[in-house]
DNA sequence: TTCGCAACAGACAGGTCTGTAGCGCAGGAG
DNA sequence: CTCCTGCGCTACAGACCTGTCTGTTGCGAA
């Protein structure tokens, strides 16, 4: 009976907190057009009514949903960045480290973004404008990385690696057990070296 | 009223596939999810009781959507390979040509094996078989290209093109107009060349 | 003609979904 | 002490879902 633990601090972001998080961790166990409202909160110990106060909708709680998975993998990676300012290679490996450890564990459910835009096909669904938005900046920081790296395209490089982690999001049924990480790691140094060194198909004048 | 169509030739064949070809368009549309048996039989001027006799259940619907997916797929993979006998590197080259094509379609809405894994998070659920026996088929047809390309790591290379394949299909949100194709066709060659030429991390002995 | 088969039509059962409304309770603020 | 806000609880409305059931029509074969 965890009833008065709400007795003064965060009177209200607490049970919004709660909400979020019960239906975070559902959403993307079990997806979210199957995790119905009632299921939410009756896991999160919180009536309906509180549910639909702090979130207007199930939409806008699917949004929450994924603006914090954003935060939160955004987060990652910045503990990753601020580990290698000095060395743009070095943070690329900790990056599809961490990733592929990420995609190799055992009940690994793909990216959330992926997957809720998958099962949106709406184009205006607000989830997918987050899905969307998420998805270019990760081409985005690629990029600033490939610059950092001095290659000849740091966009398409950028354009290759986020292909590459995207593909790695939703292939975990086809990897060995420990074989993302170096796998990808092969293949940036692969794409990376090839974008360094090709002769340009056309050189300028 | 094409109702006498069916006077003698293709009696029972005929309304099955009229159902799945129906079904596998709103499913592709609109996600398996989102679209019911109701709206199937509506559109493909059937009764529900004859969707029900020649699919046992909605979830045998979706396997055979699935189904039909694959064999369409592996139908145009092949009539692909049937041109290039003689030249892997360039039956390579046209798969990711008509690959990088489709996603860049305008209303591209993702590979149907991928979005209904996404759909279905129940690792025992058939369509999620048929989408795992998918990919690692798409694996092993990738592994005889490169062994054709004389790689020195043919099986590491195959699951480096299912990642950039795979992740191309999720990715058509960050591509410019036109953009798939070369830069999956650059990375194929950067990724080929790497394996041709680099030098064993751990040479033998 | 009679029988079986496949299809159509439409209603219905039973469940789940999102979202709303009414009521009571606790505790801090005036 | 009274008001007010936030919360929990329960019931409900209305839509939609899958799957079943009843009954009818048309056609080919025996």
């Amino acid at each position: 009976m965890p009833k008065t633990a709400s007795l003064q601090a965060g009177q209200g972001t607490d049970v919004r907190n709660r909400i979020l998080e019960t239906a975070s961790e559902l959403f993307y166990k079990q997806g979210v057009r199957a995790v119905g409202v009632d299921l939410v909160v009756q896991k999160a110990g919180v009536a309906k009514t509180s549910l639909y106060r702090h979130f207007g909708t199930k939409d806008d709680l699917i949004a929450a949903f994924l603006e914090r998975e954003d935060h939160d993998f955004w987060s990652q990676w910045e503990s990753v960045t601020a580990q290698h300012r000095d060395n743009a290679k070095a943070e690329l490996d900790a990056h599809l480290g961490w990733i592929g450890e990420r995609v190799g564990r055992p009940h690994y459910r793909g990216c959330p973004q992926i997957n809720v835009a998958a099962e949106f096909p709406e184009a205006d669904h607000p989830a997918r404008k987050i899905a969307e938005t998420h998805k270019r900046e990760m081409r985005r920081r690629l990029k600033v990385i490939s610059e950092r790296l001095g290659v000849r395209a740091p966009d398409e490089l950028a354009g290759q690696l986020a292909v590459l982690i995207n593909g790695a999001f939703v292939s975990s049924q086809i990897f060995e057990p420990g074989e993302a990480t170096p796998l990808l790691r092969r293949a940036a140094e692969a794409l990376t070296s090839a974008s360094e060194a090709s002769t340009p198909r056309l050189s300028q004048i």
